[in-house]
This record gives C-alpha cells, sequence and structure tokens, in this order.
RNA sequence: GCCCCGGUAGUAUAGCCCGGUCAAGUAUGUGGGCCUUUCGAGCCCAUGACCCGGGUUCAAAUCCCGGCCGGGGCACCA
C-alpha cells in the first residue's frame, strides 16, 4: 500500500472506542440534557502535544456520551481578547482547524471571542448594575494603582461600594475611549478576605491601545477587552458548557470565575483539572517554541504539524492522550512512548526497501551467472508482490554496496548473507571497499555458519538523503537504495531494512526521506 | 512569602470515593527464548512499584494526622 487515506473521525473513533469508553464518567453527568464539552485556544500559535490534549479528551467525552446514546455537543472556541501581549496570528485560526481536522474531531458550533465584544459589554452593565462590579479609574477616586494597594491589604477601594450608576456611568467612559491604557478597569467584586490575593476583587476588562497594538481580525475597533476569566466564564455559560476539562494551571480560575457565575444566577459547569504532560528533552512552552524562529510544522518541533510531518499518525497521538487519561497528577511521556504507539500503526502498512548509508562497494570475483533476488514488499504480506533485482556479472564480477558500518564488522574469512541474494566470504578488505567471492546460495548455508545477513544496492540505484531528526540538529544520512524506492510516492511510509521507518519528502536528483523512528 | 493540587514498577496507567478478593492488573521499556532471509512485526517467559513516619482497624495502596518530595497558580496573559 503505497498511501492511505486522511484518518477520519468515524474510523479514529472506531479503533480507540475501547479507550473512550473507559474514561471515567463526568461529574454529575446525568443532569444535564445536552453534555456540552469546548476546547478554546488562543490562536498564538499552532496547537502542540499539550494542547492536544485537551481538544483529544474533551472530544473523546463527547463521542463518549454519543456513544452511551445521550446528546453531546463540541464547541471550538478562539480566545484572542489579547492583542498586547498574547498577540493572535492572523493564520492560526487556520492552522489550529487543520490540525484539529487531522485529529479527526469535528466541531459542532465555532465561536471566535473577539467577534463577541458586544456580548461582554451587556453582560458587564448587567454585572455592575446588580452591584457585582465597579470601575476603578483615573478619575473615580480610586485609580488601578490604588485599588492594587488597597487589595493587597484586603481594603475596599473607594468605588467598590458606590452606586451602580455611577459605575456605570464610568464604564460607558471607557468605552468611549476616554481612558488610556491602565487609566480604568473594570473589576469583579468578590471577596476581599480571601486568602489568595489573586482572587480578591479581579480585573474584568481592561484597555488597551489598539491603535498601538491592532487587533489581527478587528483591528482598532474596541479599546476595552476583557479579561480571560470574565469573557470565560460568560461564554462557557452562553453556550451552556456543561463540563470543562483543562490543565490543572487553571484551578484557581475556577474559584475566580465562580463570582461572575454568582452574580449572575448562573449555574457553573463542573470543571475537571488534570496535571501536565511533560515530554521528555522536549519544551512544550509556546513562548520556546516561538522563539526558536523556525517554522512551526519543522519535523523537529513537537507541534502537531511538525509531527504531522515527522509521519506520526493521529491515532498515536489519541492513544497517548487515551492512555495518560484525565489525573491530576502530572505526566511525563518520552519520544519512545509515541513512537512505539506510531510503530505498531506503520509497521503494517510501510513496505520494506533496501538502502545502505555511507555505501562502500563490495566486488564478488568468479561470478559465473547472473544473480537475482526476489523481494517481497513486505514479508508478513506476501500478496503484496515481489521485485526483482538481477546482477549480470561483467567479466565474472558483480559489483554492488554495503553500508560501511557493516563492512566495519567485517574481515577477510568472514561470511556474510547478502539478503534474499547469495552468502559471500569476504577475500580481501581495504579501507573502502571489499573483495569477495560466493561461498554458497542458499540461507540454510547462511544459519549454519551464523552469517549474519545485511541488506544491499545494486550498481543501477537511486542517491537518497535522510533527514533524522535528533534533539534541535538534524543530521543527514546519505546513502543509496534500490532501484525500487524511485516509486515511492511523495508523503508515503516505508521502512529501510536494518535502519527504520522513513517518510519520503522530496524527489529531486536524490529521493529525500525523513526518519519517522526505528 | 502566600494559595491550590498531587505522590503505585524506568515511564504511563488501573485500583483509592464504598478498607479485606491486591503477596497489586495493563501498556511501554528492559533481559532471555521461539519464530522470521531486517536491528521491524508476532509469540512465550522474566524483571520490576503502593514516598516516609505515626494513628484508626481483626485488616490500609485504599481512611486520618504529620513530614518529605513534585507540580501548578499569584493580582489589567490565556
Amino acid at each position: 500500500m503505497s498511501r492511505w487515506p486522511e484518518a477520519l473521525g468515524e474510523k479514529k473513533v472506531e479503533s480507540y472506542r475501547k479507550g473512550i469508553e473507559d474514561l471515567p464518567p463526568l461529574p454529575n453527568d446525568s443532569k444535564y440534557g445536552v453534555i456540552t464539552l469546548r476546547f478554546a485556544p488562543n490562536p498564538d500559535f499552532v496547537l502542540h502535544l499539550g494542547s492536544a490534549r485537551p481538544a483529544i479528551i474533551n472530544y473523546a467525552y463527547k463521542l463518549k456520551y454519543e456513544g452511551l446514546g445521550r446528546k453531546a455537543k463540541f464547541i471550538l472556541r478562539f480566545e484572542d481578547t489579547d492583542p498586547r501581549t498574547k498577540k493572535p496570528l492572523p493564520e492560526a485560526y487556520d492552522a489550529i482547524r487543520e490540525d484539529l481536522r487531522w485529529l479527526g474531531i469535528k466541531w459542532d458550533e465555532e465561536y471566535i471571542q473577539s467577534d463577541r465584544l458586544n456580548i461582554y459589554y451587556g453582560i458587564a452593565r448587567e454585572i455592575i448594575s446588580k452591584g457585582g462590579a465597579y470601575v476603578a479609574a483615573r478619575d473615580s477616586g480610586c485609580t488601578p494603582d490604588d485599588w492594587k494597594k488597597s487589595k493587597v491589604t484586603g481594603q475596599p477601594c473607594r468605588n467598590r461600594d458606590a452606586d451602580p450608576s455611577v459605575n456605570l456611568e464610568l464604564f460607558d467612559r471607557m468605552l468611549e475611549g476616554r481612558y488610556r491604557e491602565g487609566e480604568a478597569i473594570l473589576v469583579i467584586k468578590t471577596d476581599l478576605a480571601h486568602p489568595d490575593p489573586s482572587v480578591r476583587d479581579w480585573v474584568a476588562m481592561r484597555i488597551i491601545d489598539t491603535d498601538k497594538y491592532p487587533h489581527p481580525r478587528v483591528g482598532s475597533k474596541y479599546v476595552v477587552w476583557p479579561t480571560y476569566n470574565f469573557s470565560v466564564s460568560i461564554d462557557d455559560h452562553l453556550m451552556g458548557i456543561t463540563h470543562i476539562l483543562r490543565a490543572q494551571e487553571h484551578s484557581v480560575n475556577t474559584v475566580k470565575q465562580s463570582f461572575v457565575y454568582a452574580h449572575m444566577g448562573w449555574e457553573q459547569p463542573e470543571a475537571i483539572h488534570f496535571g501536565r504532560l511533560r515530554i521528555v528533552g522536549i519544551t512544550l512552552s509556546k513562548t520556546r517554541l516561538k522563539a526558536l524562529g523556525i517554522r512551526w510544522d519543522d519535523v523537529r518541533l513537537p507541534t502537531l504539524a511538525g509531527l504531522r510531518n515527522r509521519g506520526i499518525q493521529p491515532e498515536a497521538i489519541w492513544s497517548i492522550m487515551l492512555q495518560v487519561g484525565v489525573k491530576p497528577t502530572d505526566a511525563t511521556i518520552t519520544s519512545e512512548n509515541l513512537f512505539a504507539e506510531n510503530r505498531k500503526l506503520i509497521e503494517p502498512r510501510a513496505d520494506r526497501y533496501m538502502a545502505v548509508i555511507d555505501p562502500v562497494k563490495v566486488v564478488i570475483e568468479g561470478v559465473q551467472e547472473r544473480l537475482t533476488a526476489r523481494l517481497p514488499m513486505h514479508p508478513s504480506y506476501p500478496e503484496r508482490g515481489y521485485r526483482e533485482i538481477q546482477l549480470e556479472p561483467v567479466n565474472g564480477e558483480v559489483e554492488l554496496f554495503i553500508g560501511r558500518s557493516d563492512l566495519e564488522k567485517l574481515s577477510v574469512g568472514s561470511i556474510v548473507r547478502l539478503m534474499e541474494l547469495v552468502n559471500i566470504e569476504i577475500t580481501d578488505k581495504r579501507g573502502d571497499s571489499a573483495i569477495a567471492h560466493i561461498h554458497s546460495k542458499d540461507l540454510e548455508s547462511a544459519k549454519k555458519v551464523n552469517a549474519p545477513i545485511i541488506q544491499w544496492v545494486p550498481t543501477d540505484n537511486v542517491p537518497v538523503i535522510i533527514k533524522r531528526p535528533e534533539g534541535m540538529k538534524i543530521i543527514e544520512d546519505r546513502g543509496l537504495a534500490e532501484k525500487a524506492v524511485s516509486k515511492v510516492g511523495v508523503s508515503d511510509i516505508v521502512q529501510f531494512m536494518r535502519y527504520g521507518f522513513v517518510k519520503l519528502i522530496e524527489k529531486s536528483n536524490e529521493e529525500i526521506f525523513v526518519y519517522v523512528h526505528n
């Protein structure tokens, strides 16, 4: 099989049905008519292994409940409310959608927060009217700086208990653009005695100078922007989210958000927090990945785009995520774990070919007749067919190539089997080549003398380059492959025997591959 | 400094809520064997863990307390 179709959601669901069914039930699941879940990325970068976890876990729960005959919904929401310090990347919206499709995730509804500012303004007014929020502004008798100081000591800021109409007016002034950055904020009333100072009266809206920091989607249209906790509280409610599965870094946010729900008389969704996912030796920090300054789909990166290019199958990522589950503890996985899952998927599909790295010549002397090798495309599936390689002796000699590392293990007198061809005995060895003669032909004779079996490449061959990511370096293995490799299509994954799985990325003078794993 | 969460084999996970069936299951890794014309796959065997100390109890991985260790959050990032 040279190509396989894009894995679709249904197929993935089928292969992971068991893992999805085994997910522990969500709290109070019987209380809700439609189990509603969401994935809410910030489009300031593409998805990576860390951000794929909430996407997959939330979607898996949708599938789990649908599988149970319940109604369930999955919502995609872009959280792009900070054009200043987490400026959205215009291309990231589509890139994230593509990442999700690649994972086989389908969303029932999509929202973009930068389209919803008027909704947040409306709710802000309601909360202010109910006395649940107030404005600290340059000219309100309590500047944002005063507010900050008083809150540390647990003291109320002067506006805190002013009449809602006063705060409504101040809020309107914010919207009218009367204040500059840092001059006014809308604050949610919480509990000034709360032991965690960050929970005490927190900022719901602030001014961002969008002339200076235009938003990629809405430009300079708005200057008053909601903070994360404010917009999330509102959206989760309005979108009918019943369960939120997110990383434990958000656990305090659940507490903070509870005050919005209390002020509005809304019921707060159930929140489940899982631990961090770490990969040995690989950073999952968006900031650090961006700082590398390389394309986000580079095969060295743990971005979904990078992994996709690297030849990792989406099902392997699903499998890892379902294995890790929703425990509150941190999970440290290795790339070996991911590769092991991926190997299960690609091993049956990858055709086998012979290639030698750093080729050295072997001259077989005294060959009387044509040598023929008949190689199966996949030893476990003979029905996929065979190919033949014929070697015609010239003046009683046949030349071919083997890998330098194999040659180094041989010395004069060594017997080695050339896979599917003949067994040879080394009669002379120089630095870069060897002379040999045919020792015997069949496999049994090779086994009798414990001859190693190695792959080889005839003089009629194709040059190959394999780019092997190692940490942040890419090592180029150069070599030769049997001619049949030229029939491999771009993005196909094959196995070079005794070397590893490789994915063809480019055909030019050489066939250029990326190393997937062994 | 303050607040929150957690600690089962190398790694990941099950069990912990509702204590006994757990001398702890599974996967991956590792070691060995079989098979195979790959150092891939498959099959078989082996290896290896309840953070520490107290308490409750006839009985604790499971409940309680303390310690230690790890992670996260911390105030106009999401």
